[in-house]
DNA sequence: TTGTAAGCGTTATCAC
DNA sequence: GTGATAACGCTTACAA
């Protein structure tokens, strides 16, 4: 591959003066850029991205650390950060963690290595000390201290499920989610917000019995056979709201097996935006996430913080979305 | 940040010596290698990977070059080419084209500007101008010449397709695609194979009338009304091959809203494999892409290709996934 | 307006 | 075994 040096020995000037060219930067005679110029495109030149990282110690890439990118959810918000990411200028280093810490420890000390200048977390790892406050980090939806963190107001989307379901005649109230965002975990997502969001707001409206199930967070992809068994134990229940619309999904197949009608005979709300899946019979009544806002708000962070700027955390309204099971 | 020349000077040793101990290469003294490594642990040093980049003329990166993240397959492709990479040492730049050539053509040139090492791409546009076929590069579900190619077999789910709907008692046939998989583009997809498949299957047994409907490719999201309006135009049609899940999913509701039994009346098979979604209903019968297999042979090939090899065009076998479609 | 030269932080060659 | 030193290809003072 050619080098600057070649362009500069075939234009007869020197090295700075292609580098400028090339970055139009400084002054340079009309001329001389002509020459330069022709120079390049005749012998094909591109300048190489490494040695101008290393020249300038920054080399544009952000990591983006997720559990998966097969979930509806994180394909959106993946396909969202990467597309703002270039609008800045910027590229898109994609980890799958699988929600394994080791994988994610690696790619925080891709950071140290200079590998990228910024990361994007979103993680229910407890990786708190493995990551440096100095560097560039946003997280998504999961608070650690000094890490500014970006995340929809789940709060709020708990307190609009709860508010629909009393609105349509619901009595009997049932919440189910996955343990990591539980009351009963250690770790401190902004996810459990939904849960405390529906409880509390029904807690205020006098309602003060709500059925909670929680299973353990294993892959995203399982729920244990004991949730469908507690909706079943609970046929008295006739307003759910789930902690994503995957479960949400699934709980309706189990009610509908038994007989009960959605949403005449129970109401089921998920989280995510219904916008799941193929829609083969209903859709999916739904918090809705909004992966652009989001995925801006996690780029302007990020980039923020990689300019040397404080940035204040943020959250992100989230929409009712009307669907066919509540 | 810490260089490996701190460490040296601390260490009293040369920079090649700690060069040698962080990368296990050469020979080190017992006592050496421990002064160094104490060091190193001392001062927090992290070996800087844009410099050994530099040096090394190779920085552990593959592109990815597909059209979106949301939709099911490819997510589950990303998620294992991901993976993969990962375990051979590459980490994963990603990019979302949404189809657009001028994006595509941007990651292309980061092959010349050594920011990559290579890249794995599925695109439906006419690129082949702007590929210099001497870079590590290889297509999915798409011929280019001297790019190896790894596809799904796809006239065999085409042929599979056939097959299990004239087993299952069908006498009417219809195709619904998209026309960058047609046969009316100058775009070589492997893709169309599976209309070729599945009419030629139901040529060689005798059926030589089959309905097809093409529609042109825009949005991955987006399937016309008048798709819907060709199953509606033809009644006496009992089985349908589309050419993903999505649009057979679209297709049986349109079916099922017009009073059709799915599958008593009319059976319906999509491509992809049947997984996607929330099960509200029913799942599709569905011939299955496995994005693991294909993920290997993807990252095999374009490492194959990194390290100067020639590699050959490969073929992944599709799979007959039970639905309750067909 | 332009060129020389000193970084940027590694690896690798080659003496010692 | 080990240490100078020359790449790797660019940016950017600083000098001219």
């Amino acid at each position: 591959m050619a080098t600057i040096i070649d362009v500069a020995k075939k234009a007869g000037v020197g090295i700075a003066t292609v580098s400028r060219v090339i970055n139009h930067s400084g002054y340079v005679k009309k001329e001389t850029r002509e020459k330069v110029e022709q120079v390049i495109s005749e012998i094909g030149f591109v300048s190489n991205e490494i040695a101008k990282s290393m020249a300038l110690q920054k080399n544009n890439l952000v990591a983006f650390l997720l559990p998966n990118s097969t979930h509806l959810f994180f394909g959106e918000l993946l396909n969202s950060v990467e597309k703002e990411l270039y609008q800045r200028g910027y590229m898109l280093m994609l980890c799958n963690s699988s929600e394994r810490i080791e994988k994610e420890i690696i790619y925080v000390e891709m950071l140290k290595k200079s590998r990228v200048d910024g990361l994007i977390m979103l993680t229910n790892n407890n990786i708190e000390p493995f990551i440096e406050k100095q560097f560039p980090i946003v997280s998504f939806d999961r608070r650690f201290e000094d890490v500014p963190c970006v995340s929809s107001d789940n709060y709020q989307g708990g307190v609009m499920a709860a508010r629909y379901l009393l609105d349509n005649g619901c009595h009997k109230f049932m919440f189910i989610g996955d343990d990591a965002q539980g009351e009963h975990t250690s770790v401190n997502t902004e996810v459990s917000k939904r849960r405390k969001g529906f409880i509390e707001e029904l807690r205020r409206q006098g309602i003060h019995h709500v059925i909670n199930i929680e299973y353990p967070l294993g892959d995203y992809n399982y729920i244990p056979e004991t949730v469908y068994q507690s909706v079943i134990d609970h046929p008295e229940v006739d307003g759910i709201f789930a902690n994503n619309d995957n479960i949400a999904a699934e709980v309706v197949k189990h009610l509908e097996d038994q007989g009960r009608k959605v949403p005449k005979d129970v109401k089921v709300i998920g989280f995510d935006g219904g916008r799941g899946g193929y829609r083969l019979n209903k859709t999916i009544t739904s918090i809705s996430q909004d992966p652009d806002a989001i995925a801006i708000a996690l780029v302007e962070s990020v980039v923020s913080r990689i300019n040397g700027n404080k940035v204040n955390d943020k959250i992100i309204p989230v929409n009712f979305a009307t669907g066919e099971t509540a």
